[in-house]
DNA sequence: CCCAGTTGTTGGAGCGCTCCAAATGGTTTA
DNA sequence: TAAACCATTTGGAGCGCTCCAACAACTGGG
């Protein structure tokens, strides 16, 4: 078993470049005030050990870490890609680095990332999509910033899109195409389902329009059987709007093995704009969300709590829009 | 501005158990030869002051951090989620944490994330689809064990499938439902794409076949264009296997608007089974990675390394298989 | 009843870095 | 020519933890 060598230190580089430790930890920091002489020796000798600063030890005696803790709840969802992409851009314009943990969509394994994170001592706290209850955010968030994105949690700062404008879009979308009878199928407990279904019921009833809803769970299947249970019912809807992608996926395919012509007999909207609604095969029309942008504000409320100091939580509403595809029709 | 509150130390734990500083510390760490009362005592602190270790401060002081590095190239790509489940489920059983860093598809970024993974001295990296030259990572990986996943990249020890292989199974699976005429829309200088290329290359003649293989690069776009272009070059094939779900899912769609149907005039294969290919609306036949498995294998690799001291880079092959769908059939 | 052997507990050194007060040395000013 | 000033440079004291040698308090055997 051969034995790693020790990683060179700061002491190494100042001694091979004849200085002192203090001077190195000056250069590595770029700070003023060190003579070009100097500093090109110490990088020099740098170079040649290939030394890399601890960060442990950094962050150890700087008291912070620089780095901003993202825990991403289910990695198979690309619907946080996009955010992080936000969240990245503006962490970096401010001398902040990522680190992403994931938690496997539990409350336990969600808290237990945030627990890593906090003993990491990272400057901030970013939850993608959170399923822990509030109270235990809550909690996490008073020792550190923390911002939920996605999901709507009392007591810390939340960017979320408008689902229940989301919905009212699709409503006014649908009944400008001159569809009457309209069906949502809902997402059950899943993130912003009720906001969406709430948003639907409104917008129908504004329209003097019977709100009808179906059961589902953001699943593929869970749309193919409320769509599969809505036509054997009788009289079939000549538009649907699903709460998620997925679910409008579902109830697609029911539609069509079952011969009905999309959008020809019945029209299909969905929720998210994931890469599958965007796939030409499929062309679901859909909402999307501003999923980068709601990175960026989700790291602008980080930035606010570290150095404004801001003590409240916070909401941050951004707008959604109607992505038109191939999957709705005037009837 | 509040000032945040320093996080109580293990000193602040000590005192307030009336023991000493080293005490809490093997309590903390679980250290047996530690009576009853005191292990409850330190832990009553620990638990009234809400105190956490502080990692920054533990991995200096132990001079290892007890986690792995994990660069995931792609976010949007769920391939890989898959794999750092197996990944997280090895490494946990080993006492070690995961800490995730994306790069945004660039040699550079990757280069970065892997630079920071170093300065937090993780105790092994993990590349998941690398980009960046095979000397630099078998640079980084001198000063600290990694393992390359989906790409064969020399000096580094690596995970992958064995593409040729997976070709072979879509040659010879569709010359058994008596196909002929077999396409090969190929990935360009995509992972693997190259391997993939060989196979079908191969495996046509030794079926006598002749290999015809036109250019795309792992994109729907890709796809739909090598189909369009074929279908005007003539007499269809009656078979298409594209490098990629993603390929596939284009060519499938050019097909449909050219009146063929898929797959009774011609038959559709991709590569990967991703989520896309599961959808029932689309079902596509594909080539499944045991993508969990190859997540273990990695972690088996790294531990291999970290606890066994093993210095030559190894390569570990796993074997891809077919899973039909509905995009094919007999001819 | 003493010494060896256990089991439990402790202070101190050290991990690699930053920060600060103080030292250095060269220049300018009175 | 001495004093005052400036830009640079430096040693030392921590940051919060682990590890180790040493110590304390018991136990049991001869």
């Amino acid at each position: 078993m051969t034995q790693r060598q020790r990683p060179p230190t700061m002491q190494d580089v100042a001694e091979r470049a004849g200085v002192s430790r203090a001077l190195v930890s000056l250069v590595m920091r770029d700070a003023p005030n060190v003579s070009v002489a100097r500093r090109a020796a110490v990088r020099k000798a740098a170079a040649e050990l290939d030394y890399r600063p601890n960060a442990a030890a950094r962050s150890l005696a700087e008291r912070r870490s620089n780095t901003i803790g993202v825990v991403v709840n289910d990695l198979h969802n690309t619907f946080f890609a996009d955010v992080i992409d936000g969240i990245h851009e503006v962490a970096m314009g401010n001398g902040y680095r990522l680190l992403l943990n994931t938690a496997w969509r539990t409350d336990d394994d969600e808290l237990k990332a945030i627990e890593a994170f906090l003993e990491y001592r990272v400057d901030a706290i970013v939850v993608l999509g959170p399923r822990a209850a509030g109270e235990k955010l809550e909690l996490a968030g008073s020792s550190v910033p923390l911002v939920a994105v996605g999901s709507i949690t009392p007591g810390v700062d939340v960017v979320v899109n408008d689902d229940e404008r989301g919905s009212e879009l699709v409503v006014e979308y649908l009944v400008d195409l001159g569809h009457r009878r309209i069906v949502h199928i809902d997402g059950g407990g899943g993130g912003g389902a009720s906001r969406r279904s709430v948003g639907f019921v409104n917008a129908m009833e504004r329209h003097g329009l019977d709100p009808f809803v179906v059961p589902g769970d953001f699943t593929e299947s869970s749309g193919a059987a409320a769509m599969s249970k809505l036509l054997k019912a009788g009289e079939p809807p000549t538009a649907v709007f699903a709460a998620n992608d997925l679910a409008a996926v579902g109830a697609l395919d029911e539609l069509t093995k079952a011969g009905f012509d999309v959008p020809g007999d019945v029209s299909v909207v969905g929720y998210d704009n994931t890469a599958i609604a965007a796939l030409s095969h499929i062309g679901l029309t859909t909402i999307n969300q501003p999923r980068r942008e709601m990175g960026r504000q989700t790291m602008e409320l980080a930035l606010d709590r570290l150095d404004q100091g801001r003590k409240a939580a916070v909401t941050r509403v951004v707008t959604p829009e109607l992505v038109v595809r191939r999957t709705t029709a005037a009837i």
